[in-house]
DNA sequence: TGAAGGTACCTTGCAATACAAGGATACTTT
DNA sequence: AAAGTATCCTTGTATTGCAAGGTACCTTCA
C-alpha cells in the first residue's frame, strides 16, 4: 500500500466527473483532454479515458460526431448532452458533499448540527480492562 | 451508471484515510468506526471496514488490542502507529491536492500558473470540417 | 437449564474502475 | 516504399466498496 496507488485509489469516480466537466466546457477530443487534465495535475492515461468515454455515450451524457482536419487521422470530437449536464451538476454536489465529508471527518466537526438525531451521549471515552488477549489467537 | 455507484466510486481511497483519521484521533473499535464516521455523512459498512482494518494492520499503519469490557464480547481496539502517522499525513497532502485540481477543472484555474512550462498555444478551438463520419462505421 | 437476543468479529462473491501494455488505422515525411 | 506520428481502441491485472452471510461471546429470562 503505496501513495501512488492511494493516489490512484481516490481518483476512482472523480476523473468520470473531470472527463465531463472539460467536455461540457467545449467540444473536444481525447488527446486534447489528456492534456487540459494535464494542466491542473489530474493526469489520465489512453488506457483509463477511452473506455470511460464509451461508458459516458453508453450511458448517453456525450455524444461525438467525426472531424477531419487538414493534418493527420481523423478525431472524435465529443460533446456534453442535456442529460449530461444534468448528470455532471448531481455529481459536483456529491463531490461537494465528500469533500465537506472529510474535511469534518479530518479536522474536526467545524460547526456541528446542534439538532442531532437521537444520539446525544456517544463521545464515551474507552476506559476499559486491560487483558491483552482475551479470544483464541489468530 | 447511477448517481449512487457514481458516488461509491469516488469514495474509494478516502475511505481509508478517514478511517485512519479517526483511529488517529483515539483509540477506537470497528463499530465505533462506523458510528463516527456516519456522524459526518460518511457511511462505511462492515464488509468494508474490516477488510480495510486488516490491510492498515498488515501495512503497520495501525496497530490493535484486545479488551474486555463489562458487558458484551471482547473488542478490538486500534490504534495508529508512527508509520501510519506519516502515512496519514502523505494520504491527506495527496487528498488535499486532488481537491484543489479538481476544483481548478470544474470551475476554471483559479490562478493559473502564468509560467507555463511549453505549451502557450494550447486553446485553439476546434474550427474543423464537418464531414459527420469519415471512416467506417462502429 | 437452555433458548433467544444482542454485540462484535470476519469471510466470500460480485461489480466497478484505473492502469500498463499492446495493437490497429490513417496520414505525413523522407 | 519505409519510417514516423497521431489517433483510436482492447485486454488483462490489481484494487476497492458492498451485500450477504457466518461464527463466537455474552446477557437475559422463562
Amino acid at each position: 500500500m503505496d501513495i501512488k496507488n492511494a493516489k490512484a485509489q481516490m481518483r476512482k469516480g472523480v476523473l468520470e466527473m473531470c472527463v465531463l466537466a472539460v467536455i461540457a466546457e467545449r467540444e473536444t477530443y481525447p488527446p486534447e483532454i489528456v492534456e487540459r487534465l494535464r494542466g491542473t495535475n489530474l493526469f489520465i492515461v489512453e488506457g483509463t479515458l477511452y473506455p470511460l468515454l464509451i461508458r459516458l455515450k453508453n450511458d448517453g451524457l456525450v455524444d461525438y460526431i467525426w472531424r477531419e482536419g487538414s493534418q493527420g487521422p481523423p478525431r472524435k470530437y465529443f460533446n456534453i448532452t442535456d442529460t449530461g449536464r444534468q448528470f455532471l451538476q448531481e455529481l459536483t454536489d456529491s463531490w461537494q458533499e465528500l469533500v465537506e465529508s472529510v474535511a469534518q471527518t479530518l479536522y474536526g466537526a467545524a460547526d456541528e448540527k446542534p439538532a442531532s438525531k437521537k444520539s446525544s451521549a456517544k463521545k464515551t471515552p474507552p476506559a476499559l480492562n486491560i487483558e491483552p488477549m482475551p479470544p483464541s489467537g489468530e
